[in-house]
DNA sequence: GATTAGCACTCTCACCCTTAGAGTGCCAAC
DNA sequence: GTTGGCACTCTAAGGGTGAGAGTGCTAATC
């Protein structure tokens, strides 16, 4: 896995196994890559020699092909086809072929615009996220929420609700909210059958907030024996919501676009792409990408069989997480075919990252969950 | 559209345009619909009373075959193809010919067993509710949080949080939570500067809570000219925020078990999925079908043409509301072929719309979005 | 009168063959 | 190093064929 940080960031750190390209190759691959992610049909050398009005023969084109073929950059379906790329061959592509722009000005604006259309205080935004990223590359797009990979306590707020019921309203050290509604009988058989009003509540949650700054579960658990009887029911509750906020983890997954993927012609028999959907929903196989993606930061590339799991060996994913690394981190990005228009993708991957970032910080730690 | 409440219940209550078929026109079309529901291969008249054993010969079965045929219930793919349910066939099956069993036991123990695992506070039943769907179907499955048609004030609970920032904490009438956190300035800047403590903020939620019960947000708007400044500001935040749980509307859809779909061989080319997939995302189509199943109440069956929307002709609906339908109704059910297996699909989306009104109702008002 | 056996007929599907065309690899010439 | 030429290979598309499944009809049977 390779990956780049920034349009203008030097690609060539990445290891490159000693290939030395020459100039000609360096044409004929990106040739061949751009023309095959357009048609998706194997590309010959005459086709080539025609399309990118090339000043050689296609016989020459054909020995710098068979060149890279050897390389392993190319591939060959059968004999007399043209030529594909291997993922090798993209990867090469990806790392120092590719032509990257940053996105258009006016794409940029058009995004920015849609988010100023929608509250930061729902998952809507994250939803709004993925869609954006489908529509702007036509791949399937993942949003996951950025939040700690441990929870931490924050400040809890324990309100009295109108129909004697309460709240428990816990904010995150990472500013995820996360509440529950606490049962009327069990609270109140702790206070002997004396009824709970709203400041008892606050006082409880007074104690815990000053005491509990930054906890996880298991640390604040090891101080409940210290604390009055109230107090630390309130921090049992506490500890339980933190250990909800831990296991849900990556569960989150909101996805869009899948219909871009089914109408690739790889994809044309649906069942390939059943497993595919399967794995994306598996908490573990994202759950995975989040620290190699944290460690990498900005825009990272998988390609095909780069691709630890075998499910995903004949798709691409171009991914990047958002947030801060030790408070709240999200991932996003985009999968498709192996075959797939990365000078397109990377870009925007690399600008709804950066731009969420600055969305979260502006609201910083703003709720989303 | 036609549906039934119970397994009990007189599926003869639905319109039946006059048919009446004989009991060997009722064997027959059974026969088809089930075998080919099974195999999704034409059925001819010979392997049907081979694999039914039916006591009469292949001839007789043929001239009920046209007889049904003639009715508009079987088609004939082409001259020597074996016979295929219309959608009027599988209606007819569906309300008069279907064995329908409830649930199993078993199967009824396990799902409520799942169910008791996770928490009711977040999204992640209602996730679990679909993947519980998805996987004993066979199906896709779809389902919508419970929400008011127009949201409603319940209670307000203004939170200062550790870091000088404020949480707005709105419980709905039906019984969701919204909340958003606001912005330091434009509520300072109100108070000409000076800071505000809880206790100002507890005394604007109170003017609010007594006033503004059950309130729209439009309602609520029209007070707020007789409001205190920092209550009307207060106010001001609860409409929008009652307008975000308005537009929101169903907006959230999970879906679990695509690649369910795209198994069955009349999705064998993906991108005939891909516009379902698209319809079901978009908003309206599952808002239109919010009154519709509410008015019915228990499962409703839409079968390929009965969809209103043309996208949807190939598909049939197994769906049922949950909820209460004057204060928070969701929806609930499973997407596939025509070729279903409804007397699995309807009995699966029956139980769960029970139980997970059971679950809405024990926890009554329960916060999960 | 319903049921059935028999039979001619129809249509698809799998198979094979053939051909056109695209593409390659190699080699000798430039 | 590049190129034109050429033999070779392989696919994809088209057409023909036969087997098989299934139908619809009719006349005979119960």
């Amino acid at each position: 896995m390779v990956g780049e940080q920034s349009p203008s960031s030097d690609h060539s750190t990445a290891p490159r196994s000693g290939l030395e390209l020459t100039e000609r190759q360096r044409t004929v691959l990106r040739a061949v890559v751009e023309d095959y992610v357009l048609s998706a049909v194997p590309v010959g050398s005459r086709a080539l020699v025609d399309r990118y009005r090339m000043l050689v023969s296609s016989a020459t084109v054909r020995s710098a092909m068979a060149e890279l073929e050897a390389l392993g950059l190319l591939s060959h379906p059968h004999t007399s086809a043209g030529r594909v790329p291997s993922d090798l061959g993209y990867r090469v592509y990806v790392e120092s072929l590719m032509h990257e722009s940053s996105l258009d000005r006016a794409d940029q604006l058009m995004i920015r615009h849609q988010f100023s259309q929608v509250q930061l205080t729902s998952n809507e935004w994250l939803r709004l996220a993925a869609s954006i990223l489908a529509g702007s590359t036509r791949s399937a797009a993942v949003v996951t929420p950025a939040k700690a990979r441990r929870a931490r306590f924050g400040h809890l707020q324990l309100v009295e609700l109108g129909d004697q019921s309460r709240l428990a309203v816990l904010v995150l050290a990472d500013g995820n909210v996360v509440q529950r509604r606490l049962e009327h009988a069990a609270l109140e058989r702790l206070m002997a059958g004396s009824p709970l009003g709203q400041a008892q509540l606050d006082e409880a949650a007074a104690i815990i907030n000053t005491d509990a700054a930054g906890m996880t579960a298991p640390q604040l658990r090891r101080r409940i024996p210290k604390l009055s009887r109230l107090a630390a029911h309130a921090a049992d509750v506490v500890a339980s919501l933190l250990d909800d906020a831990d296991t849900l983890a990556v569960e989150e997954v909101f996805t869009a676009g899948i219909g871009n993927v089914l109408e690739q012609p790889e994809f044309a028999e649906g069942a390939k792409l059943s497993g595919i959907l399967e794995v994306l929903q598996r908490s573990d196989f994202l759950e995975q990408l989040v620290p190699v993606l944290a460690r990498r930061g900005g825009v990272t590339v998988i390609i095909g069989h780069e691709n630890a799991n075998e499910t995903m060996h004949e798709v691409s994913l171009v991914f990047a997480p958002y947030g801060e690394p030790d408070r709240a981190l999200g991932l996003l990005g985009v999968l498709g075919p192996t075959r797939m228009p990365y000078p397109r993708a990377i870009p925007t991957v690399r600008y709804l990252s950066t731009l969420m970032n600055e969305l979260l910080a502006s609201h910083s730690g703003d709720p989303h969950d």
